[in-house]
DNA sequence: ATTAGCACTCACCTCTGATGAGTGCTAATA
DNA sequence: TATTAGCACTCATCAGAGGTGAGTGCTAAT
């Protein structure tokens, strides 16, 4: 059905979804008229803007207002008339320079990554370090902790660092402990987590094992430290800046904002969705499903190195967004992360 | 000169604080001789008030409001009126209960305890972890990640881990950083940061040591580990508590609140000031010298194990801040962080 | 020394009318 | 038949006016 609008009617849309996306303010019939060299009058514009409001696609506030998209008339705005131009040589290359990778954990490139984001969108940047599940097993390390209680620290192929404390038994000596670490290190090294845990619980149920109590117990231990999830990290950055625009200009809508942005799970959850797919993909409004971030639409991406190790990057907006800037700026980025996660274990 | 107030002014002082306190608007005269049973009239209590806003304690907005306490109203009542009871055992109990420390890592401890103190208080939790510095040496780790960078992974007795890369001779094979891993754990194992170096600053000097050319490579790796600073860890929580304070109420302080939550660099600042005292301090308004963080005060304490590892925590509210309430929690806190510190390493 | 009394101040609220951007409808026009 | 000029109408926004009430400072009485 929305396909079905002539050009004009895509032009006028378009015409006042630019034109609300950079003043945040209704979009008058005369102005439309005027700025966009159309070549119709006001009234004309006026007549499509009616048929625009009856299909649901533009509304007003109230009667001596323009118009405004409505969320649909958004959606239909990215899915039909957004044209997105990629970056030239040269934004490419400025935008290379913004980002400093220079000797950093991953931690620090995953806030750098925000960093940038934000401060060139001028919007809240987010970015959620690879899943430990996507990650390529490189080193373990246990430590005790005090009785009873040890400290796993799990690398990745990629340098990524996660920590987590176990229950275990407190008869291990530190030179088992050693011994577990060597053995599992180099039993499991470049296998992917999923392969780490079948390797895994096909090896606790083969009988052999059971005569080497040492190795028995690394498995143990292992299963331990890599069944379970670890929980994922993620950085957002330039909170205040989304606060800036306009539609979130009233304390209320500020501290549900911020409220949103505390709630980790609750980004977590929403960058997960984009999870799966390649390339930028945009959720609109209502689309998050999250009452908190009512008003808000994301753009995200994800990035991996050639071995795995998922990520997603991306920039909150409100849904007045500008779409046209903010995308070539989330996928270029993308592309940029992904490669540098493969220099990390690169030969260069 | 503000030790001279006689009694009646005292009680009058503390009685307008208290009730700023808890309504946030300008105290008049006559709620004052009739809540607090002083036995005053309102035009006695406002000969009192006035004496008071001359010496700079009390200021009204306008001429026909209420007064408010200034910064150095505040001041006085905390240095002298304020009294700050201990909690009893039930209420020790109660937080103890709050807290959920089971088999978590130093980040989630203390991110925990983030939460607890802000949702407790109501206010804004901050807490900085055991700064790198005044930690003591448990574990290295070298790992490579490409041809001359090294992942170096440092855990500290009480489980913190941190990590950092850097850049090293891309001719040491895996063996060989097992090897200076080992070699450096053992040797250093026990020792402060600051033992650690000036061991590591003399062993460099020493002849002896260029005989073993692995060893000498230990001690260069660790000193380019170890020599520089760790970046402080600062966990901010219930930011959208301190928003809902009727004194940031408008957009523009909500902006700048947030903006200085995100800037760990300057939160790190203001926990640093209060990192060598012993005990709660109390940093009111404009003594934080951050324009940002401008009618704000800040309740802090540090925690410590008995082997160092100094972090500090604490709660920033408006000055207008229920002391009397907060102080106690974040106390206890303290004392409460501190022994599950050396819980950690102990062996119950 | 304390307090009752009183004039005074001023933020806050509500009501009012003016303004102007923008609309919908209708009739004239190309 | 599609477009547009014209016009009445709507309604948010703003400024000014008047009323209200909480609170003050001062003075004179207790």
């Amino acid at each position: 059905m929305a396909d079905s609008l002539n050009e004009r009617s895509q032009n006028i849309l378009e015409a006042i979804v630019e034109d609300y996306i950079s003043s945040a303010e209704p979009v008058g019939s005369r102005a439309i008229s005027r700025k966009h060299n159309l070549n119709l009058s006001p009234a004309s514009v006026r007549n499509v803007m009616a048929d625009l409001e009856e299909m649901g696609l533009l509304c007003s506030p109230h009667t001596s207002a323009g118009r405004i998209p409505t969320e649909k008339g958004f959606q239909y705005y990215i899915d039909t008339l957004l044209e997105v131009r990629d970056l030239n040589s040269n934004e490419k290359q400025n935008l290379r320079n913004s980002y400093r990778f220079q000797n950093m954990r991953m931690e620090d490139i995953m806030q750098e990554v925000g960093r940038v984001l934000s401060s060139l969108s001028q919007y809240t940047g987010l970015v959620m370090a690879p899943k430990f599940i996507s990650t390529v097993f490189r080193q373990i390390e246990f430590i005790r902790l005090s009785r009873g209680r040890l400290l796993m620290i799990y690398v990745s192929e990629t340098g990524l660092v996660q920590n987590k404390v176990i229950e275990a038994d407190s008869s291990l000596t530190t030179s088992d402990l050693e011994y577990i670490s060597n053995y599992l290190s180099s039993e499991l090294n470049g296998l992917s987590i999923q392969e780490v845990r079948t390797k895994l619980s096909r090896e606790l149920q083969e009988d052999r094992i059971h005569y080497d109590k040492l190795k028995k117990q690394a498995l143990n231990l292992s299963c331990a430290a890599l069944q379970d999830e670890i929980e994922d990290q993620i950085y957002v950055s330039g909170a205040s800046l989304i606060l800036g625009q306009p539609e979130f200009s009233t304390p209320e809508q500020m501290k549900r904002l911020v409220q949103a942005f505390e709630s980790k799970k609750l980004l977590i959850e929403l960058l997960d969705r984009g999870h799966s797919a390649r390339g930028v993909q945009i959720f609109i409004g209502s689309e998050s499903n999250q009452v908190d971030l009512e008003g808000c639409s994301l753009i995200t991406s994800n990035f991996s190195n050639q071995k795995g190790a998922i990520g997603t990057l991306g920039v909150i907006g409100p849904i007045r967004m500008n779409y046209s800037q903010v995308v070539p700026i989330v996928d270029f980025t993308a592309q940029l992360v992904s490669r540098v996660l493969d220099r990390e274990i690169g030969q260069d």
